[in-house]
DNA sequence: TGGGAAAAAGCGAACGATCGTTCGCTTTTT
DNA sequence: AAAAAGCGAACGATCGTTCGCTTTTTCCCA
């Protein structure tokens, strides 16, 4: 089982070193020239970003709302990103290929596929629970997107449901598990994943831990797999 | 089990009747007198609101983009609603409130709870087929509400979320099902039921239809709560 | 090593466009 | 002809964006 504080110390994943990522990905529609102030900057940014998108929505956020609750003047955004929509669309990019990045990064020579099953489960959870409110602004901008991103945004879906399709057939392959419809099981686990990100205000009230959450999934899903009631 | 074709032909969940109740309901807002009028504003309303909603969600959403769509000029909309939040808050209540009724609506008296769950699974999802557009404006729009209509969007997704969780403590309390966790089996249930309407792009390409769906959903927790592998 | 010029970052007023909303007027229905 | 419905130009506010200017940082040679 990989503890929440494990996967922090392995992968480590801050606001700060993902924005890092993002302002080196597009130095060239940046015209501040130093990376630790952009850095600096675009972590303030997001951290307000995310705040006013759970409040009212990206599109309903004006660049005002985002200049003083960052703390920085409209000349300062404007320095850090091109404009408002492509803000927007560097977000979610760094967001999809960071997630890939991390899911496909974590230890791939685990020995049986419950095995594999568990820690990718884990993974994503945890992933989703350090960088919660970039998960969230993901899932609900993907779908406001021009017609050309939006597709990658869904391929995106679609290739971390394939992580967990290729443990499944694996699994079915190898006789250790059984299961009739491997896609929708995979798309089912993909939703509980993204429930908990995206209800967490209702998991919260509950009590419930992220790892408490990642054992129950595990443990459903397992015991229906393997027939282990 | 229930059919979509049954459940469509006793509750007949269509954007015209549902518009009808919202009027009704919202009478005294509006200044179009002849219900027959406004029902149908409303309803073209909606459709295009939707829409809309879909492309570039419902803050981005400027009246004139409403006004276009709908093919009502900026005068026949404001005789129909108060105002852009009011028209928000308008739908996400008539939704809430309509979604309770036909939940607590279904046949109650089922002979086990297996068969309670069940129907419950089935007519959610149906529901949720039938008005796919306004479940999906509810489930985004919910969270860019004022505190206090947020607090009772809020209750709404947690009354739901209770149906099932009655029928989960009715069924271990009679020996029926076996479950550790019952309120995290509710709460997967639930999610797994939204992902329908959230992601139908997907379960449209792979073919899947909201029986089959129901199917799936209705197979894979009953054989975890019951053991049938 | 200290001071001044060059470079970078930061600022907020101002621009035209567009926003939500209103209202005087015309058209349609009763 | 009275009542209801429909229309779109017009209003002040606010939007995304730009830009001339000031402040801060960097760097280099006296």
């Amino acid at each position: 089982m990989l503890t929440f504080q494990n996967f922090k110390k392995r992968t480590a994943p801050t606001l700060e070193s993902v924005c890092r990522d993002l302002i080196r990905e597009n130095k060239e529609r940046i015209s501040v020239k130093k990376e630790e102030v952009a850095v600096r900057n675009m972590t303030r940014i997001l951290e307000a970003v995310f705040a006013l998108n759970r409040e009212k929505g990206f599109g309903a956020m004006s660049l005002r709302d985002l200049s003083r609750r960052s703390g920085l003047s409209m000349g300062a955004l404007y320095s850090c990103f091109p404009g408002k929509e492509e803000l927007r669309s560097m977000i979610l990019r760094r967001g999809a290929a960071y997630t890939r990045e991390v899911i496909l990064d974590q230890a791939p020579a685990c020995a049986t596929p419950a095995e594999r099953l568990e820690t990718a489960i884990e993974t994503h959870l945890y992933l989703s629970e350090s960088l919660r409110p970039w998960f969230y602004f993901a899932y609900m901008e993907a779908s406001s997107l021009p017609r050309r991103e939006r597709r990658r945004a869904k391929e995106d879906e679609l290739a971390t449901e394939q992580i967990f399709l290729d443990i499944l057939l694996e699994g079915v392959a190898g006789g250790s598990f059984h299961c009739a419809d491997v896609e929708l099981t995979a798309a089912l686990i993909k939703a509980v994943l993204q429930d908990w990100y995206l209800k967490r205000w209702k998991y919260k009230r509950k009590g419930i831990t992220v790892e408490g959450y990642a054992r129950f999934v595990v443990e459903f899903v397992l015991s229906r797999l393997t027939g282990n009631a």
